[in-house]
DNA sequence: TGTGAAATTTAGCAATGGCTACATTCATTG
DNA sequence: CAATGAATGTAGCCATTGCTAAATTTCACA
């Protein structure tokens, strides 16, 4: 029974379908720690270190919470810290972050440069930034490019 | 100690940094709900029901993940189904469906419009539609309708 | 009509990321 | 140098979403 006659029906692939589910499924395991990672060098860079408080305070989470995830990213070899001391990023915690934060400038310019209003365009691309590919990214540049933006450049 | 001298701060604030992040964990409680729900709509309209062994095929997950999912589903009045039979939206559920079905729309033709390739477009779009806002969704469809495409109404 | 295969449910495990409440350590300052 | 408040850690709860294995129900067909 499939596709009854007179039904135009636009459904895609059960196998591209199924990719781009776990896709999203992976993106959602490296959302949080894309997120910290960001986060830490940001307030590294801002502040001369990332503490707890800060970090959970930036991400509207109690202490506990972060702290549970930092653990995890410690386990990942993504983070550093000894007790009570401030968070570090390792090496491959600094070139995630870094990643991220040009990946989260472009999609935030490219946001802006639709028309979207900066708060609008900072809110969803927060949520966005996991979810574009590396072809997305680079039309997203382009986009910014042609139109005579100036953009960090995609390494 | 905010900002140290002669160091370039370039961070959101803090309030509207939680908004955003807070966005993002909401938009994670309702990504699955959009993607079942999206996923039973069109499974209906083109098998004619919505079975469990087709979702997770569908998702690409085993069937009880499913089943869990749908369980939630129905304590949020989204769906109905009585056990070992297929399972139907409700009027909200298929509210969402559609609401789902347009963003899902706009988001891979704003892609494919872009120049990005159909299968990336679809991929990305997946992950993609549930983070962009109202207004977001509206400047996708201007940049559409600006370059001459024809899209479905925004209601 | 009976039976076996397919679909569904149920039970139970794990990881993640929320939370509150409570314990501990650090560091500032009186 | 001791005390107090802030920061961090720990324990333990919950929901969600993954999984496998095993029980149950449905249904089609021989």
């Amino acid at each position: 029974m499939d596709d009854p006659a007179g039904q135009e029906t636009v459904m895609p692939s059960v196998k591209r379908q199924v990719e781009a589910f776990e896709r999203v499924r992976a993106a959602r395991q490296s959302e949080t720690a894309e997120d910290y990672v960001e986060l830490i060098a940001d307030l590294i860079s801002a502040q001369g270190e990332a503490r707890l408080v800060d970090l959970a305070g930036r991400l509207g989470v109690s202490h506990p919470t972060a702290s549970k995830v930092i653990d995890r990213l410690q386990r990942e070899k993504l983070v550093v810290s000894r007790p009570y001391r401030s968070i570090f990023l390792t090496e491959e915690g600094e070139k995630l972050a870094r990643r991220c934060k040009i990946r989260h400038q472009i999609v935030t310019e490219f946001l802006t440069a639709l028309g979207i209003s900066p708060k609008t365009a900072e809110l969803d691309a927060e949520g966005v930034e996991h979810h574009v590919s590396a072809e997305t990214i680079a039309a997203f540049h382009r986009f910014l490019v042609g139109q005579g933006i100036d953009v960090p450049d995609l390494e």
